[in-house]
DNA sequence: ATGAAAGCGCTAACAG
DNA sequence: CTGTTAGCGCTTTCAT
């Protein structure tokens, strides 16, 4: 079939030894005949097999990257950073998706399907409370994880709670007082981000000393969507807020299209601030908190790459720094257009 | 280190041949046999190595996805329907993006990468002239492209010269005849579609008897701001168009920013139209001619699958159907409105 | 610096 | 239906 190791080592006049070690660059081979055997297999265009290789040494030289969706927006764009450091680094990048919940197709469990697979596991995002996420722990293998940090497992993530006090202080900021929340939903499995976020909304309150209203509460689903339908909630309640907080920056999309239907002006007559640094966020003009997501696949994938390199795992975990960027859709709280307030102004 | 298929054997009772066959559900096995082996690897948590079985059996079980974009749209959302059918066929997915033309970085031919590691590959929409598309089909294995046609490998993709066509069309029914386009790049290495989309919107013009006019043609290099920044020129014209063609739907977005931002109403003072089914499309009000992105990765994987287990491969090529979505941005030819002249230059 | 040899863990004829 | 026997193509001690 292929030309083997042997050809390589019979053209050269060495053994098929020395020819493993010229070509993968170890040392203790001179000079001359690495630079031979290097010659000869390019001449026999000789590509080590994989498998022997991986079988003989017990290396795979592959990492999975688990993930829950993969057309996201957020998952993509942690994708392609993660793909280009493992793609310099020559590693081979096993893509799985792990089974959407409500997903009714038989897709097999990821865990079982990883093992003596791969040497190494990224994981973007999973909720916490997945089942299977435990699973791919009990793999035991060097592991990264993305925007969700789980005990003693390395992960890259950005400060979540202080993003969302950043985004709703902003609004505080602005005079609202009559702040409305979207955030994802009601699930026992919420995403780390999402608790976090929740979290820091409701940090930013109670120190502004402003009372959060349950009513101003409408679940967002994470899809635009889901947005527009909570914010369209929002807006029938018998006092409206003047200011929204979504939990993500497609929730925040939906909103602003709910205002639009309802003829309000963003930044106007409602604020809207989002997080996530979404790519159409600069193009609807919305204010939010944005995260660097191709870094964070990026960092994620070197911390994993290093984690591999050193053996032993030392939990080192990074947080990235977050920025709020401020355009049209959030502006001071309205003058002239009464919003019924008992509060002194 | 691992527990091995002799471990297993030893346990049933068995040969290793027959753990083998059992495990694989290879016929010509006593099925309370395969019960038992099946039920001790259960219980001693056994799984087939993969390397050694790849050795032993000269298949990787994996194959390569290689598209030259990950995190955009089109591409994220043609992975995620490959990879559904993947992993239901319990295949590996490997993903590698192809170097960006643009990029500096070093990043190793590709082909070099898949040699003896897949068994086949899926080709997202490289451009027809890159040069390391030749060296991927050098390999000569099972694959399938996507949204990319070359002789004698079998493809999928829509047929975008009518998706053009039609989206042109509904401009000119409209009755538009001062029609702008958008196409992507001056480059020398076009998409399959970008090509097909300009003869198409060629075609449709000219069978109305529409004079094309060279100045009502703008490159928007399919990115957001590129669209913008041609329809910003376009309109700049003596002449303005009417009505324009923008070859995606991301171009097109950029485009109706520009309008807005020159206090153009789209589809009433101008008409856009694009080409894709983006999923803002439906959010930003575009008219569109939708393809089925998702059902285009599905379909390839299992074209793929097809022709790997049936072994030659039948260059059988599939056209999907494209459908065209009139939504807000697109309306007759305005009336009493003459088309806003330029006075400043 | 190089070679010999012993596997790595499985699959695939070929017998029986 | 099941066992025996060779490898698959490399890496890795251990010698030399």
């Amino acid at each position: 079939m292929g030309i083997t190791i042997r050809d390589v080592a019979e053209a050269s006049g060495v053994s098929t030894a020395t020819v493993s070690r010229a070509l993968r660059g170890l040392p203790n081979v001179d000079e001359r005949t690495r630079a031979r055997v290097q010659r000869i297999a390019g001449e026999l265009d000789y590509v080590i097999s994989p498998s022997a290789s991986r079988l003989a040494s017990g290396r795979t030289g592959s990492i999975a990257v688990v993930t829950p969706y993969i057309a996201r927006w957020f998952f993509s764009t942690v994708l392609s950073g993660v793909e280009g450091v493992l793609h310099t680094a020559d590693m081979d990048l096993l893509l799985t998706c792990i089974g959407d919940h409500s997903n009714s197709r038989q897709r097999s469990p990821v865990a079982a399907r990883l093992r003596r697979r791969v040497d190494g596991m990224l994981i973007i995002a999973v909720p916490p409370a997945d089942p299977q996420l435990q699973d791919l722990i009990a793999l035991s293998m060097p592991t990264s994880m993305i925007g969700l940090t789980t005990a003693s497992v390395p992960s890259v993530t950005i400060d979540d709670v202080a993003a969302a006090r950043l985004a709703t202080q902003h609004l505080i900021n602005l005079g609202h007082t009559r702040i409305g929340t979207i955030p994802g939903s009601p699930s026992q499995t919420p995403f780390t981000a999402e608790f976090d976020r929740e979290a820091g909304f409701a940090q930013a309150m109670s120190e502004a000393n402003i009372q959060v209203d349950p009513m101003l509460e409408a679940y967002g689903h994470f899809s635009i969507e889901g947005g527009e339908a909570a914010m369209t909630a929002l807006l029938t309640q018998v006092q409206p807020p003047t200011a929204v907080f979504a939990l993500s920056d497609e929730m925040a999309f939906g909103a602003l299209r709910a205002l639009r239907a309802h003829d309000l002006r963003p930044g106007i007559d409602v604020s809207v601030v989002g997080v996530d640094g979404h790519d159409m966020a600069e193009y609807l003009g919305l204010t939010t908190v944005v995260q660097p997501v191709v870094e964070l696949g990026r960092i994620a994938a070197e911390s994993l790459l290093a984690q591999m390199r050193e053996g032993a795992a030392q939990p080192e975990s990074t947080q990235v720094a977050t920025q709020l960027v401020v355009r049209e859709s959030t502006g001071p709280v309205a003058r002239h257009r009464s919003v019924p307030s008992k509060d002194a102004r």
